[in-house]
DNA sequence: CTGATAGATTGATGGGCGTCAATCTCTATT
DNA sequence: AATAGAGATTGACGCCCATCAATCTATCAG
């Protein structure tokens, strides 16, 4: 720490946010985020950080419905790895399963993807 | 893989996409990512997935500019691990660093904040 | 020149993550 | 009931990452 500057602490926010909440309004480029929020954000942040995944949630975005025996191919990985791909990108709320007879169906929720822009500073 | 399915292969994409490029307009929901901008962006979303490196980017960011040495208090980490964090998110370009004198100030790039968000389907 | 300070670098440590083989569970088919 | 297929789970392996103490480099004050 410096003497003569400008500085802020953060500390004692008392910030309850529920475990997957939805980070409601954290504008990053207006306020310093509360400690919790940064938590909640890195998580799905960190769920967007893998290039597999990236391209996974690609795939499903840009249809209506995918089923992941449809992913081993394209994405190249073991189905042990989708199978974890997804249930990261499910526990973070960027896409929701369905499992109709023997198959899994995924859809992004667009929801979830605008809320991360918006945290960006939409 | 499975029988009766649409598939679309990615591979044979040729896309030389530059070192730090800037991911021209790889729009998430529209079509499949390539492999490069995949990569590129996970980059981007690596940097942003660490809680602290969130808090650090949020406080430059609703500044003109921050000194390092007043990153350190807020963030309650040692000076050596806001040297990484501040150089992983510079990496990336989602802030830019100048010395001056005995000091670092940093800015915040609005441009590459905004890159991500559009690459969200901004 | 000397001492002090801001920041970068290095090395070490502990933890988390991506990957796959093997296995298990569930569902549909025969 | 038996077989087969789709997906989840477990365990193991290798790699990367966040962190800090110690050190090095550069800059300013005296």
């Amino acid at each position: 720490m410096a003497k003569t500057r400008q500085t802020r602490q953060l500390e004692d926010v008392d910030h309850n946010a529920g475990p997957d909440d939805d980070l409601c309004c954290s504008f990053l480029t207006e306020a310093s985020l509360s400690e919790d929020d940064a938590v909640e954000l890195g998580r799905l942040f960190g769920a967007l950080s893998d290039p597999v995944r990236l391209r996974l949630l690609s795939l499903v975005a840009s249809q209506v419905e995918v089923c992941s025996c449809d992913l081993e191919g394209p994405l190249d990985r073991s189905q042990p790895t989708i199978s974890h791909h997804t249930k990261v990108l499910a526990e973070v709320g960027l896409i929701v399963g369905e499992k109709r007879g023997r198959w899994m169906w995924w859809r992004a929720d667009p929801t979830r993807l605008a809320a991360v822009r918006t945290a960006l500073g939409g």
